[in-house]
DNA sequence: CAAATATGTCAGCTATGTTGACATAATTTG
DNA sequence: CAAATTATGTCAACATAGCTGACATATTTG
């Protein structure tokens, strides 16, 4: 190779016109997806620079605030990693005091997540400026509009996905090695 | 520290009511958008798995497909990272030959960036399963629906973000370091 | 009691991002 | 033209957040 890389084409096939409008597919929301999860994420990402955590932490907190006692399986569930992966940010959430760990009431060998009045504060102002941002997309838009807007995000996942407040009877099935 | 952890709350204050409903935060598409977003990429994982690639690669292989002849400059600035690191996947998708680059016709210290065939293929490909996604999505929501969809998402991006198509003027402003 | 379950932990690996420093070629500017 | 700037590449070191595999401990269940 020369110093700055190759500068000819190396005589392959090479395309010059955009790939797009010919064929059936929605380049267009595929893009808006990709720039707009992109920003909506950038806001806590700025918080969290400030407390040292990142976003394996900022998901933790979100959804231990919004389900209190929840067990880790059911976390890990929520989240899709590993629980080798969990393990690393939840003990440092624990250890400086956001989330608090209690031995399941019926199954003692469960650890049950709460928030602490920290835990609490951080994830409400982590989730502030996202609501912020949202409301400032919806804004103008009338009540079907918005119905729209939470129609397609839902049709968005997968349907077995699962969700907080939702089936929680299920037999475990993978993913926990 | 016990072998498993803490058993017992520190005493210290544990929170058990979720949140939400309380603040005016809209915790409902937080959430659906954290999820919509995890299954809308999992789609193309799956096949980047099997190509031996990861998400950057898909990205970069995506925007080149889209805006064929789009220098690095222009590619880092859409993707907001760095050059040493589109470096290593920019590199691998150029040895594995799916992208192309040739050095610019007025500027030559450029590298203009084109798909090859197989880079064409890829980006279809991977593209392939989101757009059934969103169609699916989509699917039995009237034209003002689907307007308000666009309209939320395209809401949701930061006002002076560099998309495809867009203000190619101005003079470069940081992240090239 | 033995097996299964919920969780924790050690060790090592990969992917993808970061900063800092420096090199080369080409263009622009004084 | 020489000097400065620009576009790109590259080396090195490091951080975060995933992963797999293996094994330990406490508890519940059959």
């Amino acid at each position: 190779m020369n110093r700055a890389g190759a500068i000819k084409p190396e005589s392959d096939q090479i395309l010059d016109r955009p790939m797009g409008d010919n064929d059936g597919i929605d380049f267009e929301i595929i893009e808006l997806l990709f720039f707009a999860y992109r920003d909506f994420i950038s806001d806590p990402d700025a918080i969290l620079d400030t407390s040292g955590f990142g976003r394996a932490h900022h998901r933790v907190v979100h959804f231990v605030n919004r389900e209190p006692g929840l067990t880790v399986a059911a976390l890990l569930d929520t989240l899709k990693i590993t629980k080798q992966s969990l393990a690393r940010v939840l003990k440092q959430l624990i250890d400086s005091g956001y989330i608090a760990q209690v031995a399941g009431p019926e199954d003692r060998r469960q650890r049950r997540l709460f928030p602490t009045d920290r835990g609490r504060e951080l994830a409400l102002a982590l989730a502030r400026p996202q609501s912020r941002r949202i409301a400032n997309a919806l804004e103008g838009m009338d009540e079907n509009g918005r119905t729209a807007v939470t129609t397609f995000l839902s049709g968005m996942i997968n349907p077995g996905a699962h969700r907080p407040e939702e089936d929680h009877s299920e037999i475990n099935e993978g993913r926990d090695q």
